[in-house]
RNA sequence: AGGCCCGUAGCUCAGUUGGUUAGAGCGCUACGUUGACAUCGUAGAGGUCAGCGGUUCGAGUCCGCUCGGGCCUACCA
């Protein structure tokens, strides 16, 4: 076997193994009888490459879902990706302006076909990153949002949401984003907060000679004013109350009204009514039934109907000229600082516009107060759990889902008009025709919300809308669903609201959210600031099972991930432990072959010891996996077999395999442990182990052509053994301190010494005699007696067993006083407190018994170590 | 404005329902290399668990307040 760990040998062949043999493609109901379990992938967007958030999900998805194929499921993960829609369309424009022309040049046709070509790029380019990391998905059932079965889906769902009246069309204030030129969502919106000013402008009152002053932050809309309001409670404005105002620069009649949506403390306690250029001001209008002027076109300029002075300025251009003409006139009363939060494009960045715009929305309160429920009845489980309270605020504040963009990339709307406006929402054209008696038909220009099409993903790339759908019926609902918090709104919430109002089920039982990927400071990692890190880059510079362990063992609830490229090197290094210590057992095992079935019986206490080690690790690693706890059952994997497997039983076995006190089974036992602790650490590092575990002799009779379909050990209850394990742990405890001893007094190597087991016949004493050979070994001792040391010999109590160390070496030194004084102080202040509980009648008459007997012990314990430790420094 | 999370060793973080001796990795120190592994081994140093108060026989863990950091939600012009 090479000596050299090197998983780039291996990495990229058991991929391309893997892909070929087609041992991941799941099975549809009628094909097994095998439980189902599946994961969807969240999509991820072809706008460019995977980053460490993906890496880090995948990484969690495959464990899960290697894990349940290993115990036997007919285990799904479906993997597919994203069409994102501004996201990408912006990509290509910025493709296209670089060549000089435009998406409005090319037209949609071609546009659309420059589109296309940018996904199968970026899609490959995805495919090829998640198949470098070992995932094992199903690519026979790969999707893509915008193919032609999420198409169906998407239309089949739009037009029943119409037809039941939850989406309409229709004119309200959106959320405008004026550099993209399309409407987005109250998701797609940042608040930031910004310094701006509050003027004060003075608005002369209709047949007097006074004047009312409003307060804005936003002079330019004042051309857009239709009325101007106050507080119906407030004493100030009362008399002015029905009069008219006349709108500077303008010259408008605004009337004035009460509305309560005043607050008289704010401002001057007036506001100015701009119906069409924000949303509370709409509302007010509605109330009072208040028309609207539209002065900010959808370019983010000033419309004609702002006036000749205005018209074509930029809004913020506007605002000065606006400004400067007001304080001309006289008009500009005040100007105050100002800080308020103002909306901002999440993409573009620029200030959103709220807007009057026609558009299509979709009723969501009656899905989301399902979605809500679900959570309740714990049908739908978030982890952690401390997400639920967000869950439920976004979920009962919810507000109409504004779904149309304008923009080309995306799943058309399935709208008809026919030439006097009549609208037709049928699932296609053709249908739109019979309906409407005619072929002259235009279909809406608009597209759907990429969200849309996302939040049917679980039922669409199962097969929704065909109810009979073999996948439908195999998979659904799914079981996890692995994602960052960061789009819990965006997409979580949306795909539990359209599976259950669609299918009556939850999408998912359980969705786990992780933390984000963030940089060595702690820095979120972003383009902007140059810190992104590839996965790909450090798969090839640590090795795909290095990433992934990484990640996996980083995965803490409600955490976010810092990036540590020293931790990573951390468990390269321990593949590199797990590759050497399967060349030792390889090696030295001689004719020892893999055991398909092992029994305690007959076999000595250190065989016995890792069997059931093993067995108790395999336990937890389930239940850890079970509860979605990554990072323990990594954390779990990596002790037993560094910590035990490597420190202790390989240790333990050279005596054995090398002749010295040989054990007949020790290179069996040792084989089939490696065996099945390779079986254990597959779904987090399926190349390393994969590549090693077809190298273990006798392993082709366990009849499994791939770990990867090898069974997941189970926690083996006959293996356990609690009684070896205290005998073990008694002896690694002597070891350990002989160990220390040597180390901390600085001595040689050759120093002789010799182990005195005194006082008496104790069950860890006799142990420790009967394994006299291993504690020579393991603890270079030269010799082992039953009975009293020499006078001046060393003499300690551990683990309940009286030792006397007979060292051949000079006698204590300062520093080793020094030392010794530490630790008898320390032992001397354990034992006040231990003292000092014993005697509270409180502790010995309310503490579990087991508590105060505990505390007993380790009181006699201190007291002996005391003593002992007394008399060395006499 | 409301809500959530975090503060534990030099660094990054674990610490389930309160139980006595608070852990890991990395880093650091000392020693060690003719056979699994220097991507290693053995041992060691290092913590008033942010602060204050409370509940309790017992608090890193539960409760309250304070300070510090992060995030989310929100239409005060």
């Amino acid at each position: 076997m090479e000596k050299r760990f090197d998983p780039k040998s291996y990495e990229a062949r058991w991929q391309k193994r893997w892909a070929e043999s087609g041992l991941f493609t799941a099975k549809t109901r009628d094909e097994t009888d095998a439980p189902s379990f599946c994961i969807l992938i969240p999509p991820p967007n072809v706008t460019g490459r995977l980053h460490m958030g993906h890496a880090l999900q995948s990484s969690l998805q495959d464990l899960m879902v290697r894990w349940k194929r290993m115990q036997g499921y007919n285990a799904l993960w479906l993997p597919g990706t994203d069409h994102a829609g501004i996201a990408t369309q912006l990509m290509v424009e910025r493709q296209l302006e670089a060549e000089g022309t435009s998406r409005l040049e090319l037209g949609r046709e071609r546009f659309l076909e420059r589109m296309w070509q940018w996904k199968e790029q970026y899609h490959s380019n995805i495919r090829r990153q998640l198949e470098a990391l070992g995932s094992s998905c199903d690519w026979t059932r790969e999707r893509f949002t915008l193919d032609e079965g999420l198409n169906l889906a998407v239309r089949t769902a739009f037009v029943r949401l119409h037809r039941e009246g939850l989406i309409t069309r229709g004119e309200a204030i959106v959320n405008w984003s004026p550099v993209l030129q399309t409407a987005i969502s109250d998701l797609e919106v940042e608040a930031r907060e910004v310094r701006g000013q509050l003027w004060h402008i003075a608005y002369p009152i209709e047949g007097s000679d006074q004047r009312l002053v409003v307060a804005t932050t936003r002079p330019e809309t004042m051309l857009g004013d239709t009325a101007v309001v106050a507080n119906p409670d407030d004493e100030r404005y009362r008399h002015l109350i029905g009069k008219t105002a006349i709108l500077p620069l303008v010259g408008r009649r605004l009337p004035i009204l009460a509305d309560e949506h005043v607050e008289p403390e704010f401002g001057t306690g007036l506001v100015k009514v701009t119906p069409f250029h924000d949303p509370n001001d709409f509302e007010i209008a509605q109330r009072h039934d208040l028309p609207g002027v539209r002065v900010i076109g959808f370019d983010g300029r000033m419309t004609e109907q702002a006036g000749a002075d205005f018209a074509g300025l930029d809004r913020f251009e506007a605002r000065r000229a606006v400004v400067e003409r007001l304080e001309a006139e006289g008009l500009l009363v005040a100007v105050r600082e100002h800080v308020h939060t103002v909306g901002h494009s999440q993409r573009g960045g620029e200030p959103v516009e709220p807007m009057i715009s026609t558009q299509w929305f979709c009723d969501v309160r009656g899905m989301a107060a399902r979605a809500l429920e679900a959570v309740h009845t714990e049908d739908l489980r978030l982890v952690p759990s401390t997400w639920e309270k967000t869950w439920e605020h976004w979920l009962s504040e919810i507000r109409p889902w504004c779904i149309s963009r304008q923009l080309w990339w995306g799943h058309r709307i399935p709208a008809w008009y026919d030439e006097s406006g009549n609208c037709f929402v049928t699932l296609d054209e053709e249908e739109a025709q019979k309906l409407a008696g005619t072929d002259r038909l235009r279909q809406d220009e608009d597209v759907l919300d990429t969200w849309f099409s996302s939040g049917l993903w679980p039922l669409s790339t199962l097969g929704w809308p065909d109810e009979d759908a073999p996948d439908l019926r195999t998979f659904f609902p799914t079981d996890v669903l692995i994602t960052a918090f960061d789009i819990l709104f965006f997409w979580v919430a949306r795909m539990a609201m359209m599976s259950l109002h669609f299918q009556d089920r939850v999408p998912f039982r359980t969705v786990h959210l992780t933390g984000l990927v963030r940089d060595a400071e702690g820095a979120k990692m972003s383009k902007t600031k140059g810190n992104v890190i590839d996965p790909l880059e450090l798969v090839e510079e640590y090795g795909a099972d290095a990433v992934r362990f990484t990640l996996c063992a980083l995965d803490a609830p409600g955490r976010d991930i810092p990036f540590d490229p020293q931790r990573m090197a951390g468990y390269r290094a321990f593949g590199n432990k797990i590759w050497n210590a399967t060349r030792f057992a390889v090696s030295r095992a001689g004719e020892a072959r893999v055991a398909s079935e092992l029994s305690p019986d007959g076999l000595e206490a250190p065989e016995r010891w890792l069997l059931s080690r093993l067995a108790r690790t395999a336990g937890t690693v389930n239940e850890k996996l079970e509860a979605l706890r990554f990072d323990e059952a990594c954390g779990q994997l990596y002790h037993f077999f560094w910590g035990e497997l490597c420190d202790w039983s390989i240790e333990l076995a050279k005596p054995a395999l090398s002749g010295e006190a040989p054990r007949p089974r020790a290179g069996e036992v040792l084989l089939s442990a490696l065996e099945r602790s390779l079986r254990l650490l597959h779904p987090v590092m399926p190349h390393l182990t994969e590549e090693l575990w077809h190298r273990l002799p006798g392993v082709e009779a366990l009849g499994w052509e791939s770990i990867a379909l090898a069974r997941y050990p189970e926690p083996m209850p006959e293996w356990l053994d609690e009684r070896v394990e205290a005998d073990m742990a008694a002896l690694q405890e002597v070891i350990s301190r002989i160990r220390a001893e040597r180390t901390e007094r600085g001595l040689p190597t050759q120093t002789r010494i010799v182990l005195h087991v005194e006082g008496g016949d104790t069950r860890a004493s006799r142990f420790l005699l009967e394994q006299a050979a291993l504690v020579c070994s393991l603890a270079r001792v030269d010799e082992v007696v039953d009975g009293a040391g020499p006078e001046g010999a060393l003499r300690d109590r551990v683990a309940g067993v009286d030792l006397a160390l007979d060292i051949e070496a000079p006698s204590l030194g300062a520093e080793e006083r020094g030392r010794l004084e530490k630790e008898l102080e320390k032992v001397e202040i354990e034992m006040r407190s231990a003292e000092g509980r014993l005697t509270n009648p409180q502790f010995t008459g309310k503490a579990p018994p087991q508590v105060v007997e505990g505390t007993r012990r380790r009181l006699e314990e201190l007291r002996e170590r005391s003593r002992r430790i007394a008399e060395q420094l006499a």
